[in-house]
DNA sequence: TTTAGCATAAACATCG
DNA sequence: TCGATGTTTATGCTAA
């Protein structure tokens, strides 16, 4: 089947592979972009050599490899994704004109790659027939423990490593360790295994190079989105409106069909696999090693496709490198892609390998990384570049044969999707170790509309790409915004923001900025319709967690906006309810694969906070990760001390600070320090940027004893969602300090008017029914003030501060018009004016009418009960206008409405729609 | 069924 | 005048 497809290889691409180095990798930034880095221990092999140079010259002090005594153990790399975030272009680096040690930067210490710490040379022991394991100090079994066969997993051992193996050393490559180990203890490893594919079974050659033991394995990498997330370029570059990646014809990456095994930077042959010519027989006129290697490869493309191999091999020096990428999309184009690294000097070799498939609402990828140890005689010039590239589309497959290539089903051929029906729901597939990838194409499918069947392009098509899924990323799997740029991203506009926000260096930012980050951290959005803009502009002036501050009028149209740090922590703990939150990846893993193990495979989406492995990846948040650590230290310090009632203790610690109570506990009072430090970075920005909105003005101190203090809830209701106002409650009566004036005391009402109101639902900060402000009087007694106190004073004064902001109606609010003039009081003006013209010139209010797109014959859905509703609009604006929230109060259903719409200013009217849907039931 | 949360669309105003 | 920005309203969907 796979030599069918690659006979079909469009002539183009093999013009463009033959014409153009296809080991360069793509002169295009945007394509070079996406690239990963070379990893650290890829680095200037060539001039740290100390290490090598032990390696290379002892060699007969090597141990036999019948011994399987581990010499040495390739330790895991660092996270992957510090190595892929601020990455130079790949293109830069694999280039073949420059000399490999141009290429490589100095010195990652090899011997830190190799662990444990004892130099090589110490542990190596002479032979005479220098045969080198290369083992991992633990067992397989030890390493694998629940994991699937290690047949699986392990890769195959082309017949030509045999024979190489007879005259020269071969290298027993051992597993490298999970990359998981290093992320998380989680003791279910196994689980995040790759699949190996078929193509990748162990092959008879693997049997017994030297011992019948298995040679490769397939190190499981981390999940794909902590990997792969960082790849900000590409998405700055769309969101500059740069032409997104393209892996079309011009790249030389894309050769559908065709297997290129490049040999470069030392100055190797490109050998290619002609198109529908028997690549055997065209590599048989190779020499040995490229023979070798292309062997190696047929047979693997010969095993069904779907796979990448890299295989670098040295005359006289076994290398085997062999990585699986794979990708797949149900009923229309696959692309692989699969880029190998392995350089070569004297001893080690590391391959890396990436794998990336850009397709149209349905994208897996694969990513494998390899090390390889390689020891090598003498030649100091025989590095080798190798790169192999497999690129394979499916584009023409058609049939069932297509869906059982595309959906899958040779994972459950295989027996890693025991029993689970691809089709129906993949996502059900929790128990497969691939199920993480393998959702994706699941989640797409049910939409997917675009089975073109013949897209070539690895890019969406036009019709494609204008119609991205709307559907929000499932929650059982992996999330990478850069890699499921169809999927919408799991988080809400808020979070947005506020990730956008908090990620930039003055955590202010215009408008047009958070469109940028959204842009550039989230493609999906490029693609997206443009509406979101309009909702993100919504969401920040509805959202009481953002705030409008006046910037500098030279710096243009519009203002910054930024995080009330009144409201922080709720868009913290929201973000972090995200599914996907930025520094939840991580541990999210560990939490999926306990779950998994534990049979409770649809919970991935709940979260353990794990302290600081919730922290952003510094490369692909730099400020948002410093930004959280301090709330995540708060956030670990109020999960681990707090309880649930999260509210009801910071509640409590807010009486205990009222009272002077010493009965604190010492970490409530440690974490409250933490919030009024961190407070405390953003107040003066804050501030400073508000000063026309002088706290000072509107708070009354009440003696220099007083302090108020918001209370913060955690409630989910409040978090941040445009009731989050209800986190502070305030009425007039009971907090007149707050308020100064009528309008204050309709905009405090208007928020919470049914708080007021005795035998009022209760509310989750009602354990301060009243108290959105709690008077904090540093105790007079406490004549010996500590330190803390002071500190604790201090975060007082800084919530306070914020309580004076978080008091004053909003902007929102259409009350504040009338009361606020300490912003822009001819705006202020303006905003009363306008509002009368409004309502006199009646374009607002009843007479307008929402144009809708769903009608019903010749009215709009819904038009009774927009006539309905426009009543209460009109009560509502009458309400507003006249800033008679007393009014309304006193009239129990418009209270009742007045209830449900000041909890949720959005959904307006529900009570009426509500009514509604029971008067015309009843009609 | 109700409610809250959220998204989306749209009208409209303001401003550079 | 136009587009970006900001506000507000209306409405639908979904999950709890
Ligand atoms: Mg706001």
């Amino acid at each position: 089947m796979y030599r069918q497809r690659r006979a079909q290889v469009k002539p183009a691409h093999n013009d463009i592979s033959q014409s153009t180095p296809v080991y360069k990798i793509s002169p295009s930034p945007p394509l070079s972009t996406r690239y990963l880095p070379f990893h650290h221990c890829l680095q200037d092999i060539s001039q740290s050599t100390t290490v090598y140079n032990d390696i290379s010259h002892s060699a007969p002090v090597y141990k036999d490899i019948s011994q399987s005594t581990p010499v040495y153990k390739i330790s895991p790399s660092p996270p992957l994704s510090t190595m892929i975030s601020p990455s130079p272009p790949l293109s830069t680096m694999i280039s073949p004109s420059p000399p490999l040690s141009t290429m490589i930067s100095p010195s990652p210490p090899l011997s830190t790659m190799i662990s444990p710490s004892p130099p090589l040379s110490t542990r190596l022991s002479p032979q005479s027939t220098p045969v080198y394991k290369i083992s991992p100090s633990p067992p397989l079994s030890t390493m694998l423990s629940p994991s699937p066969p290690l047949s699986t997993r392990y890769l195959p051992v082309h017949p030509c490593l045999q024979d190489i193996s007879h005259s020269t050393p071969v290298y027993k490559i051992s597993p490298i360790p999970p990359l998981s180990t290093r992320i998380s203890p989680s003791p279910l490893l196994s689980t995040r295994y790759l699949p190996v594919h078929p193509c990748l079974q162990v092959h008879p050659c693997l049997q017994d190079i030297s011992q019948s033991t298995p040679v490769y394995k397939i190190s499981p990498s981390p999940p794909l989105s902590t990997m792969l997330s960082p790849s900000p370029p590409l998405a700055i570059a769309r969101s500059r409106g740069e032409p997104s990646p393209n892996f079309g014809s011009k790249t030389p990456f894309v050769c559908f069909g065709q297997a290129t095994i490049l040999n470069s930077v030392s100055g190797g042959r490109t050998v290619k696999l002609g198109i529908g010519q028997p690549t055997t027989d065209r590599y048989r006129e190779e020499d040995q090693q490229h023979s070798v290697a292309v062997q190696a490869l047929d047979l693997f493309l010969s095993l069904q496709g779907y796979c990448g191999v890299a295989l670098v091999m040295q005359l006289k020096v076994t290398v085997l490198l062999y990585i699986l990428v794979l990708v797949m999309q149900l009923k229309v184009t696959i692309l692989l892609y699969i880029l190998a690294l392995v350089m070569q000097l004297k001893v080690t070799v590391l391959l890396y390998i990436l794998a990336l498939d850009v397709q149209f609402k349905v994208t897996i990828l694969l990513y494998i990384l390899a090390l390889v140890m390689q020891l090598k005689e003498g030649d100091a010039a025989g590095n080798i570049l190798t790169t192999v590239k497999v690129e394979k589309a499916v584009a023409e497959r058609s049939g069932s044969e297509d869906d059982d290539l595309t959906s899958l089903s040779w994972l459950q051929d295989k027996n890693l999707l025991k029993g689970i029906n691809l089709q129906v729901a993949v996502g059900e597939a929790q128990e497969s170790p691939t199920s993480d990838f393998v959702d994706d194409s699941a989640s797409e499918v049910a939409d997917s509309t675009c089975s073109s069947g013949n897209s070539l392009s690895p890019l969406p098509s036009s019709s494609q790409s204008s119609s991205p899924s709307k559907l929000k990323h499932p929650q059982h799997m992996p999330y990478d915004p850069l890699i499921h740029v169809h999927s919408k991203p799991p988080y809400s506009f808020s979070c947005l923001i506020f990730m956008a926000i908090e990620d930039s260096p003055s955590k202010a930012l215009p408008v047009k900025e958070i469109y940028s980050w959204i842009l550039a951290h989230f493609p999906y959005f490029c693609k997206a319709p443009t509406g979101w803009k309009n909702s993100v502009r919504h969401n920040l002036s509805l959202n009481k967690c953002f705030r409008k501050v006046e910037k500098a009028p030279n710096l243009g149209k519009g203002s910054l906006w930024m995080v009330d740090p009144v409201y922080r922590p709720n868009l913290v703990q929201a973000l972090k309810k995200a599914p996907f939150h930025p520094y939840s990846s991580l541990e999210r893993v560990s939490v999926s694969n306990r779950n998994r193990s534990s049979g409770s495979p649809h919970q991935t989406d709940v979260l353990v906070a794990k302290g600081n492995s919730r922290l952003p990846n510094p490369d692909l948040f730099p400020f948002l990760s410093r930004r959280l650590a301090a709330s995540t230290a708060d956030t670990t310090c109020l999960l681990s001390d707090m309880t649930a009632d999260d509210d009801v203790n910071a509640a409590a610690a807010m009486l205990a600070l009222k009272h002077g109570n010493r009965m604190i506990a010492q970490k409530r009072a440690e974490w409250f320090r933490r919030i009024q430090v961190q407070n405390d970075d953003s107040i003066p920005v804050l501030l400073d940027l508000r000063k026309k909105k002088t706290r000072a003005s509107k708070i009354p101190q009440g003696g220099s004893n007083e302090r108020m203090i918001p209370v913060i809830t955690t409630s989910p209701s409040e978090d941040h969602t445009y009731s989050a106002g209800r986190t502070f409650t305030s009425t007039p009566a009971q907090q007149p300090l707050a308020t100064t004036s009528p309008d204050e005391a309709f905009e405090e009402g208007s928020e919470s008017n049914e708080g007021s109101s005795p035998g009022d639902e209760p509310r989750p900060v009602c354990l301060f029914p009243n108290l959105s402000l709690v008077k904090v009087v540093k105790s007079s007694s406490s004549s010996s003030d500590t330190e803390e106190q002071r500190k604790i004073a201090e975060g007082a004064d800084a919530l306070l501060n914020l309580a004076g902001i978080s008091t004053r109606k909003r902007s929102h609010s259409q009350g504040e018009y009338h009361s606020d003039n300490n912003i822009s009081p001819s705006h202020s003006m303006k905003r009363v004016a306008t509002r009368g013209r409004r309502k006199n010139s009646g374009k607002r209010g009843l007479q307008r009418v929402p144009v809708k797109k769903n009608v019903v014959g010749n009215h709009p859905r819904g038009f009774q009960r927009r006539k309905q509703s426009q009543v209460a609009i009109n009560i509502n604006n009458n309400n507003v206008v006249s800033s008679s929230g007393n009014h309304l109060k006193s009239h129990k259903g418009a209270t009742k409405l007045l209830s449900n719409h000041s909890t949720n200013e959005n959904g307006s009217i529900r009570q009426l729609k509500s009514e509604d849907k029971v008067g015309r039931t009843k009609r």
